[in-house]
DNA sequence: CAGTATCCAAAGGGATACTG
DNA sequence: CAGTATCCCTTTGGATACTG
């Protein structure tokens, strides 16, 4: 092992940094609806609910609450009958952008790579 | 709603690469493991296992497998009595390394950010 | 529209013990 | 050391129905 006690204390420091992060964007659902937010300065529920492929009403309301506590999210009611609530990136959750520009950019890399190594049946036929 | 056909058209098309990376990096444990494995060229098993706060070994062994098979990690079993295994990044999975040092400079902000704004106990004795 | 409430099946995942 | 196997409790989350 090459590294100093030094390097071994930083990689501690940044496991735990990544941690935090990770507690904050748990479960399936997080990254893609800050996704679905990402592009507009802001987003309806149903747009959301229909951005996010396969996530139920449920889940999304859940998921929301827990953006909006950790501040990443901010949520309006808009006055009109019947009731529309917007939701938008707080200045915090944009600094999230990069990261989801990073994730879009490495599934499309992935994706890439994989689809380069299988052998396509189209060929043979 | 200020966005064209295209924009809405480059907002669905990145939404399916995030959730792509997703489908790869999902559950509570590959982005730390990988992390585990970031600051070295190679890493044992029981390495990671004690770098990952809280995991099994049941479900590092099963994670392990998950990121072999995506590519992302290469394992070496070393003739030695009893057997060493090692685990690394292959040059696929280092290109997760931009994220995640992103993700580990994020949860240090947010830290940072969360800790400012709380009132502290310690001020009022 | 934007949720909430309830029910319930399926998956996740820890603890422990065992193997090469 | 590096896993695998089993047991079993806990959490997740979909389907459906209901509310302001």
């Amino acid at each position: 092992m090459q590294c100093t006690r030094n390097q071994t204390e930083e990689h501690t420091r940044a496991m735990r940094a990544v941690q935090d992060s990770m507690d904050i964007l748990n479960g399936k659902w997080k990254i893609p609806i800050i996704s679905s937010m990402c592009y507009y300065t802001e987003r309806r529920f149903s747009d959301i609910l229909s951005d996010v492929v396969g996530i139920s009403n449920k889940m999304l309301s859940k998921e929301l609450k827990d953006l909006e506590i950790n501040q990443l999210v901010k949520r309006t009611v808009l006055p009109t009958q019947p009731v529309t609530v917007q939701y938008e990136l707080t200045a915090h959750g944009k600094t999230l952008q990069t990261i989801i520009l990073n994730l879009a950019e490495w599934g499309r890399a992935h994706h890439d790579k994989i689809f380069a190594q299988e052998p396509l049946d189209s060929a043979s036929s």
